[in-house]
DNA sequence: GACCAGGCACATC
DNA sequence: GATGTGCATGGT
């Protein structure tokens, strides 16, 4: 069973990656990007976080101190496109806030913490879940930590390997018991998964041209 | 015009 | 501890 899992896990991801190739994620020209992305797609198209990430840039807002500048009405105007954008404002403003006394707004100074202490930090901002703790640890400071989102949780599901509303943490311990603790290949993997959902996994009819579709578990 | 999208916090039972 | 609800835009 442990072996079939594992096997299951490092087939879909050599399928993958022999398909579509490295991805080189996060789409962001920056690790504060990444972070400021990571809130604004929550529950949302990413085609709209682009609106609203396009938005800072044309402003030129797009870095922690002059985003503390802004005020929490003005953050939300420029922010609109990517929905709830009230809430978002709020949680971007706690996020910067919290980067900001705890880092100095320094990267570096994140990644000499220990990963789950660091995870832990992050999830005591309001407004950071797991799934914005993880992606800001994987992709924007570096972590070994897998990322679940609803995509990996549609795959995975599809495939056998766990159940449609399965617990986030259980569905990380997953990943996280079977593969390796490697950052490329974390990043790589749920990368892959995201374009394959996008691409396939919209409608159950097309699943049957899914690169996935035949892989073997053996 | 429905329905959906890379969550999260909070209320209520 | 489990379940329900508000938050909101833009694409298909």
């Amino acid at each position: 069973m442990m072996r079939e899992t594992k096997n299951a896990l490092e087939g879909i991801y050599a399928r993958l990656y022999h398909h579509y190739g490295p991805q080189s994620w996060w789409p962001a020209e920056s690790a504060f990007e990444v972070m400021v992305g990571a809130i604004l797609t929550q529950n949302t198209n990413w085609l709209n976080v682009e609106k609203a990430i396009a938005n800072l840039k044309q402003e030129d807002v797009l870095s922690a101190a002059k985003l503390h500048d802004l005020s929490e009405d003005q953050l939300a105007v420029l922010i609109k496109p990517a929905g709830f954008f009230n809430v978002k404002a709020k949680r971007l403003k706690n996020y910067i806030s919290f980067y900001l006394s705890e880092f100095q707004g320094d990267i570096q100074k994140m990644v000499i913490v220990d990963t789950l202490e660091l995870r832990q930090k992050l999830l005591n901002v309001n407004g950071v879940g797991p799934e914005t703790a993880d992606s800001i640890l994987l992709y924007a400071v570096g972590k070994p930590i897998f990322v679940i989102d609803a995509y990996t949780r549609r795959v995975l599901s599809r495939h056998g390997l766990c159940h449609r509303h399965v617990d986030y943490q259980e569905l990380q311990d997953l990943f996280m018991r079977y593969l390796e603790p490697d950052k490329i290949s974390f990043n790589e993997y749920h990368a892959l998964i995201v374009r394959v959902c996008k691409d396939y996994c919209k409608v159950k009819a097309q699943c049957e041209h899914c690169p996935l579709e035949g892989v073997n578990y053996g």
